[in-house]
DNA sequence: ACCTGAACACCGTTCAAGT
DNA sequence: ACCTGAACACCGTTCAAGT
């Protein structure tokens, strides 16, 4: 109900922050076992309380899931900073260094990566937190965009829709990779490596000034 | 080509074809209500039969979603066949088309896509009519880059490599596209063909020779 | 050979009752 | 204010029994 981005330590009652306990937990079992043994009774078992616990802090298992998808967008859109913030490489290094921290949190959160993009309208609708957390994404993807125009490095255009074509090439790229739609190009980390920097060159390529 | 698989042709006895019966319920049921309506004992009451009835021809509900997604990337790679199949036109054109083949597939069948990617690597080791069909999929890309490098228009370089970026970036547009994270320049299908054209563009100028 | 109906374990959700 | 335990409807799955 409340926007939830900051620390704040309401105070403990039986398990101290059980909100943030279920979703940690959810977390866990989410990728650990996949989006099927997902239950709520599971996550209530894990944080040692009962199976009715949970819906003093959720709605239903809906909003529960919509939570943890709100978790994710945060998580990437701090993994994505992090990446091309403190970096002042050459912006094809950037460029890279953006697709590596994109690609290594789907590796590192397969299944959350899924749910992140299953459905979204339909969570957008209910949860408005989903909603600004995607907004955080989008807009890195949007400034990085307009950072790269602004110094004449790419080509003019609605910087949106530039944004988007890197945002899907990452974001397939993630997903064929996860979903080992790549083969053997990269069963190894090396190999994921060099789809990564094909990747980049490619759009580095094709989004140039000309 | 409308090959789909080895046809095995069982007498009719209740119902006809009953696994092709629940296939084709079970696939009216994701698109129109979404995975977590998708029920077995749902899909058997559309079907006309008992709930029991599913299991004499899937072992279980996993089975039956691979069943699932196996139509699902047999009838993508036929959009895909067809889309660059009977175009003679130039390259740029060709690769367009393809493009909103795959873009209007997953349009038109949203969480049919969702589920052909999550969780792949599990559905195929249970599943080989589901790796024999994503690797239908595959090996047009592939195609496609093989003969775009013989007629000296594609970069050289591993052909499976450069058909992952393809794949790549019209999977990620597609999924941005149905999740609406695309924002204002997809919300009409003006918006979303141009798109289609801007990544298109991108992908030409980033794969062609040098 | 193919399908049914009862049965079982387990899940999501609700709610009166506890601390 | 926050959590528990019983209760309910419904699902996935199994299996003996029907045609």
């Amino acid at each position: 109900m409340k926007s939830e981005r900051k620390e704040k330590r309401p105070k403990a009652y039986h398990h101290g922050d059980l909100r943030r306990t279920l979703i940690e937990a959810g977390l866990e079992v989410l990728e650990q076992s996949g989006v099927a043994a997902l239950e709520l009774r599971e996550v209530a078992r894990r944080a040692g309380v009962s199976h009715a616990a949970p819906y003093r802090h959720f709605a239903n298992k809906g909003a529960f899931l919509a939570a943890l998808i709100e978790v994710g967008f945060y998580r990437l859109a701090e993994q994505i900073e992090e990446a091309v913030g403190s970096v002042f490489n050459k912006p094809e290094v950037r460029l890279q260094k953006l697709a590596s921290a994109y690609v290594h949190f789907a590796q590192a959160n397969p299944w959350l990566m899924r749910e992140m993009f299953s459905g979204l309208t339909i969570k957008k609708e209910s949860s408005l937190g989903v909603h600004d957390a995607t907004q955080a994404v989008s807009k890195l993807f949007i400034t990085i965009v307009e950072e790269g125009q602004s110094k004449g490095l790419v080509r003019s255009g609605n910087s949106g829709e530039l944004a988007s074509v890197i945002w899907a090439l990452l974001h397939g790229m993630s997903i064929l990779i996860i979903e080992n739609q790549t083969q053997s190009y990269t069963s190894k980390a090396a190999g994921v490596e060099r789809m990564i920097r094909t990747c980049t060159q490619v759009l580095y390529e094709g989004l140039s000034h000309r």
